[in-house]
DNA sequence: ATGACTGTAGCATATCATTTAATAAAATAA
DNA sequence: TTATTTTATTAAATGATATGCTACAGTCAT
């Protein structure tokens, strides 16, 4: 897997930055099914955050259904055939998409500009 | 303007709730361009929440070049032609929807799928 | 001037993100 | 087995933010 970037001017939340680029990481495979994520305290000092701001990255997909801990086990990725769906999760999501394409309409974006973009996204998962 | 409608199980915060649902009806034209919203005082009485939370709703929509608030008076939609684009914003909204878009591969939707309800979403703006 | 309307500011409370410190389980080395 | 290190988790403290209630200040019609 690449380093974790995190960005202070962000609005983002810490955990939630983390949590990104783990899941920009894995669709573009640079973490790859069943690879074994680094344990929280290593990333939380290679980031320079603390431990729990890790955890909690670590816990949110393991709601998400991307990655599982088990027994004080590092975090392993799923494999993309076992992920089991979350129904409630997958329906936020789906709102979640709604609200921001709906908001770069809004904000000037075409419509031809905003599925340009989605493509170009979906062009660098593998 | 359709009335707007507060989930109170939903974990999204209610200010962006308002927000949200103010956005798609801006996009999908029930709420038009130069339309005067209703006063933070109206719109709090009518939903049942705090003129405090209307107002962050309104104040959010107008950093991002949606309205308009100039001294006191109602907020007022911009005409989508003269919006003015911030590109932080713009840049802040377009690493949303490629994190959405990027967890929603990686949750189990396929690329078609993803490219589809992009479709079926905008079909509903005007 | 009065009354009805507007947005804003101050204060209180609850929730949540983040950090610090302490605890317990597991893995590894001796 | 014992000891040391490494692990995740729990508890508590701090800070920021969301939300609510109340009061204030400006605007406008009458």
């Amino acid at each position: 897997m690449l380093p974790i970037q995190i960005d202070t001017n962000s609005p983002l939340l810490l955990y939630m930055q983390v949590g990104n680029q783990l899941i920009e990481q894995i669709a573009k495979g640079h973490i790859q099914d069943d690879e074994m994520l680094p344990s929280i305290r290593n990333m939380a000092q290679d980031i320079g955050i603390n431990i729990h701001t890790v955890s909690k990255s670590y816990r949110e997909l393991e709601k998400k259904g991307i990655i599982k801990m088990e027994n004080r086990l590092k975090a392993t990725v799923i494999a993309r055939s076992n992920r089991r769906l979350d129904e409630t999760q997958l329906h936020h999501l789906e709102l979640s998409i709604k609200n921001m394409i709906m908001e770069a309409y809004v904000m000037g974006y075409s419509k031809k500009q905003i599925k340009q973009y989605i493509t170009k996204v979906l062009d660098q998962v593998q």
